[in-house]
DNA sequence: AAGCCGTGGGA
DNA sequence: TTCCCAAGGCT
């Protein structure tokens, strides 16, 4: 029999071992959250931290955002990866100025209606910034309950309503308390129920541990997809932007044509770039960031 | 509702 | 080297 997960032991540990981000000091405004979690989407700290620190010296608030062109954020996205994540954010910031009074909302059905803000970011806006009590459900925190709760090796597929309510109902009653809690699931995920490996000598709940308690049977779901990424269209659009990322004048086609030989992906992959907005041709046949000419 | 959307680092 | 994966969202 093990004990039922005690929230306070993982917040005291929590408080004990948590690192301390940028965006997590008390001096944080909601919208420092906000641009964080965004970053944070698919994309280690290690790689967010120095652009946060310019972003919040660059445009402190939603308002500052909105007033820079798309290219110069994404000049200043650089290579965080996923580049549409920071032309949501910028229309995110133009209609919470302009709707919002530039104040980031607090609720979550307010953020969901927000582009590029989902399920789980939406909560975690609520939960870190306001201290709202909501369940917050990353990729960590289903690891750990696939682990911890259900005794299975790893998460399966992402969907349903089913993880929500699994940390619904881990989620201490205490408003305050709850929105600690979800920080420090997502912590213990991130430093010690780690995918590979799992720190369980280290971790602070492991009498309460479902998968420990089986015996730490092997993941038995599906099998995930692997995603490939050399030479995908994925690979070539981030050639061509890192082309226009240099420059602040627009470039002739045959500099785009350079960076990869295969024509007809080399087009599709600049037609959807300018599907995506992430691109713009200028009157004389040029392209360039959007935005600036 | 699977598949797509960038990039870099660690094992 | 190759493979996996990292605070998801959108269609």
């Amino acid at each position: 029999m093990s004990a039922r997960l005690d929230p306070h032991v993982l917040v005291d540990w929590f408080a004990r071992n948590g690192r301390d981000l940028p965006w997590r000091r008390p001096e944080t405004t909601a919208w420092g959250v906000l641009v964080s979690e965004i970053m944070l989407q698919q994309t280690p700290v290690s790689r967010v931290e120095p652009v946060w620190l310019a972003w919040m010296a660059s445009w402190p608030r939603p308002s500052d955002l909105a007033a820079a062109t798309q290219g110069e954020v994404l000049r200043a996205w650089g290579r965080l990866g996923y580049p549409r994540r920071a032309l949501r954010l910028h229309e995110a910031a133009t209609a919470i100025a302009t709707e919002h009074g530039d104040v980031v909302p607090s609720d979550v059905d307010t953020l969901l209606a927000l582009p590029g803000i989902g399920a789980y970011t939406a909560r975690a806006v609520a939960a870190f910034a306001y201290g709202r009590r909501c369940p917050v459900v990353d990729t960590n925190v289903r690891r750990v309950v696939a682990r911890a709760v259900h005794g299975a090796g790893d998460a399966g597929p992402a969907g349903g309503g089913r993880d929500l309510a699994d940390v619904e109902a881990l989620l201490p009653e205490d408003e305050a308390t709850a929105a600690r809690f979800s920080a420090a699931l997502m912590e213990l995920g991130q430093l010690v129920c780690t995918a590979r490996s799992p720190r369980c000598a280290a971790c602070p709940v492991i009498g309460a541990c479902a998968w420990q308690h089986a015996g730490r049977p092997a993941y038995d779901g599906p099998a995930k997809p692997v995603q490939r990424y050399a030479g995908t269209d994925r690979y070539v659009r981030g050639l061509l932007l890192e082309v226009l990322r240099g420059t602040t004048e627009p470039v002739p086609k045959t500099r785009l044509d350079a960076v990869w030989s295969d024509g007809g992906q080399r087009d599709r992959c600049l037609d959807s770039l300018l599907v995506d907005g992430l691109v713009e041709q200028t009157a004389d046949g040029r392209f360039a960031l959007p935005g600036e000419h």
